[in-house]
DNA sequence: TCAAGATATGACACTGAGTGCCTATTGACA
DNA sequence: TGTCAATAGGCACTCAGTGTCATATCTTGA
């Protein structure tokens, strides 16, 4: 499954590339927030052209949310890896807590990327974008461990939403607290079966 | 409590552009999308200046969704309105399903304004920003009932992601199915108490 | 009712995001 | 190594959004 194909120096000049331009952006959004930054000067850290910035990412908001996508790919590959004999539901509550304990791990990067965020309305937007893809990722493991559709779907927009409100009071609160231990009293809470 | 002081002539002039404006604003991206609709064509429409648009508007978005105001404040109304002797969660989910009937009898309109929230990137991402106010109404609903503030938080979390899932699945199967149904069944299945 | 002050509008210029198009490089591959 | 395809840069353009200032319109109090 795992395609290793050496990968050309053409591919591995533009990984690093794209790579470069995240670097560069995240840390001018961190040290003058979003708005304040253009992409004229990500260009210019990256040691790139600006039309070269549009080619690697559609708008500025893609760039800060370049790596987001890593978290996103390990939730997949964890609600993955759930066998037969673990409830659905469970499973991906399991999960949610184990990325909860992965977010605490990380909390100065979280913690950053989440101020940043809130200095722009128009990230706070593109975020919200973003949960549609955990969404998603919660309703396909619900749909391959035989829930209907409509039952998957339910639970999979109660489960994020949960989610949500739990990060959200996480983050007001300094993000100080125990976020795993929020999130199983958040689920206890809703108490769902499949 | 309901101060009736009679507006000044200023003041009904400036509802009645700003009104003007968003009527504009809504026939032209139903005509022609939202992301094909210049500022300067609705302000031309409107018959006021470019500035002026952004003297009502913050956004082109806000224009769009001027009027969904009004159905959060009627959701907000109607959650004022529960009595003491109703279990909050119980009345949330009732006075949801309302809204729902609301939604079917606009079906026209609903089923528009969704098509041009589809029609632009940004447009979805401003959409998602409004669900939280309808998240904030359902929190201070539960609050006012008596939860605890992390209760409510996780339970309008919860109540405000399954009625988007149920939404997005009304919409994608063409709006033709019973929507307060499909809310009833959703409800059924969260299967929460406060 | 009218003059003075407050507020709304228009005009204009400017910044910054995002795109189309064309030219110049650079890597792939036979 | 020469040819072809992919990539980068340059440039001009559109459009959203903002600051500023002059002008027009409304309010209010004497």
């Amino acid at each position: 499954m795992t395609t290793t194909t050496t990968p050309t120096l053409r591919e591995r000049k533009k990984a690093r590339t794209r790579q470069t331009i995240a670097e560069a952006a995240l840390a001018l959004f961190l040290a003058r927030g979003f708005d304040d930054t253009t992409v004229d000067m990500i260009a210019e850290a990256a040691e790139i052209s600006r039309r070269t910035f549009f080619r690697y990412f559609e708008t500025k908001e893609a760039a800060f949310f370049a790596n987001q996508e890593e978290r996103l790919e390990l939730f997949r590959a964890r609600l993955a890896e759930v066998g037969r004999q673990e409830r659905p539901t469970r499973a991906i509550q399991r999960v949610c807590l184990e990325m909860a304990a992965i977010y605490m791990a990380e909390r100065e990067i979280t913690l950053g990327q989440h101020q940043v965020i809130e200095s722009s309305r128009s990230l706070k937007a593109y975020d919200q974008q973003l949960d549609e893809s955990w969404e998603r990722a919660i309703f396909d493991a619900l749909a391959a461990g035989g829930l209907s559709r409509f039952r998957a779907r339910v639970i999979a927009g109660a489960l994020i939403g949960t989610v949500r409100a739990v990060l959200r009071g996480w983050f007001r609160a300094g993000a100080t607290d125990d976020l795993v231990e929020l999130g199983r009293r958040a689920f206890a809470i809703l108490d769902l079966d499949d």
